[in-house]
DNA sequence: GTGAATGCAAAGACTTTGCAGCGAT
DNA sequence: ATCGCTGCAAAGTCTTTGCATTCAC
C-alpha cells in the first residue's frame, strides 16, 4: 500500500498505530491530545495531512458521527478491514465492530445488486451506523 | 409537532418544503441559493438556525455526505419518514430512497436487538449508506 | 544528497452569535 | 403588543496552506 515516493515516517505509523489499537474511532484533536500525552510532539496539522493522506491510499477511513466531527480509524487489509458501527448519540464517540452475521452480508449484497439497478449507480460499498447511547452515557441519563 | 412558544415563519415554510420536495440531501448552501434563485431573499444565517431548531425537533435530519459536507432532509412524520442514502463518492450528493424490503427492516431490528444486549447500548435507530458513483458521474469517469 | 514530511503560524472555510428591526400570534 | 425570528456583520471554530527545517530513502 506504500505509493510512489511516500516516506512512512515515525508520525505516520504513530498515528496508524494509535488508531489501530483503538475501538473507537478519533477525532484529529484526540490523536494529537493522545500523542503529546504520550510524550511525542507531533503538530496538529500533521495529524490532518495524515488522516487525508493515508485516507487517499484506503488505509485511514473518515467516519462522521452524525454532529459534524470527523473520526478517523485505521483500514486493515482485506475483508476484516470493514466494520460497522455505534454512535452514542449523547456523546457522539463511534465505537467500531467487525461481529456481523453472514445474514447481514449476504443481504447487504443482495441490497446493493438491487440498488444498483434501480437507481444506475455503481455501487463500491457501504456503511451502517447504529444510533444509541452508549453505556457510559446511559449512567447519566 | 409545533413546539411551545415557536413561531411558523415563511423563511421556516420555504425551507422545509424546498427539503420535502427534493430527491436528494441539500447543504446549506443549497437551501441558501435555491431560495435565492426562486426570488426569496434568507440570510444564510438563517438557514443554518433553521436547520438547527428544526433538527432539534425531528422535522429536519442532518446526513454527512462522508466528505464533511453537512446535507439536511425533511423528516415527514410516521415510519414513511425513514430512508436509507446512496452516497456518491465523486460529486458527494446523496440521493435518498425509502424502497427497502421487510426483510431488511426485520433484519435491522434484530441486529438492534442483538448489539444492545452485547454492547449495552440503548439502540434507538440506524442509518444505511450505499457508496458508489452516481448516473451522472459514471458518464465523466 | 534529494525531495517528501513536519512544525508553526497565517490564511481560508464553515458555522455561530450579537443586535436592532420585523412579523407571527 | 409581545417576544421569537430574521438579516447582516462580526466572532468563533475547524481545516488547509506557505515556508523554512528536518528526516526518510
Amino acid at each position: 500500500m506504500a505509493e510512489e515516493g511516500m516516506r512512512r515516517t515515525k508520525a505516520q505509523l504513530m498515528i496508524v498505530d494509535l488508531l489501530k489499537a483503538s475501538e473507537e474511532c478519533m477525532t484529529v484533536e484526540e490523536i494529537h491530545a493522545r500523542l503529546r500525552t504520550a510524550g511525542q510532539k507531533v503538530g496538529l496539522a500533521t495529524v490532518y495531512r495524515t488522516v487525508t493522506k493515508l485516507g487517499s491510499y484506503g488505509e485511514i477511513l473518515r467516519v462522521d458521527a452524525g454532529d459534524g466531527s470527523a473520526r478517523f480509524e485505521a483500514v486493515e487489509a482485506g475483508p476484516d478491514g470493514h466494520h460497522h458501527y455505534l454512535i452514542c448519540v449523547k456523546c457522539h464517540r463511534v465505537r467500531k465492530y467487525a461481529q456481523f452475521s453472514q445474514e447481514e452480508l449476504d443481504l447487504m449484497k443482495r441490497t446493493e445488486r438491487t440498488l444498483a439497478r434501480r437507481f444506475k449507480y455503481r455501487i463500491t460499498g457501504h456503511r451502517i451506523y447504529f444510533e444509541g447511547v452508549c453505556p457510559r452515557c446511559r449512567l447519566i441519563e
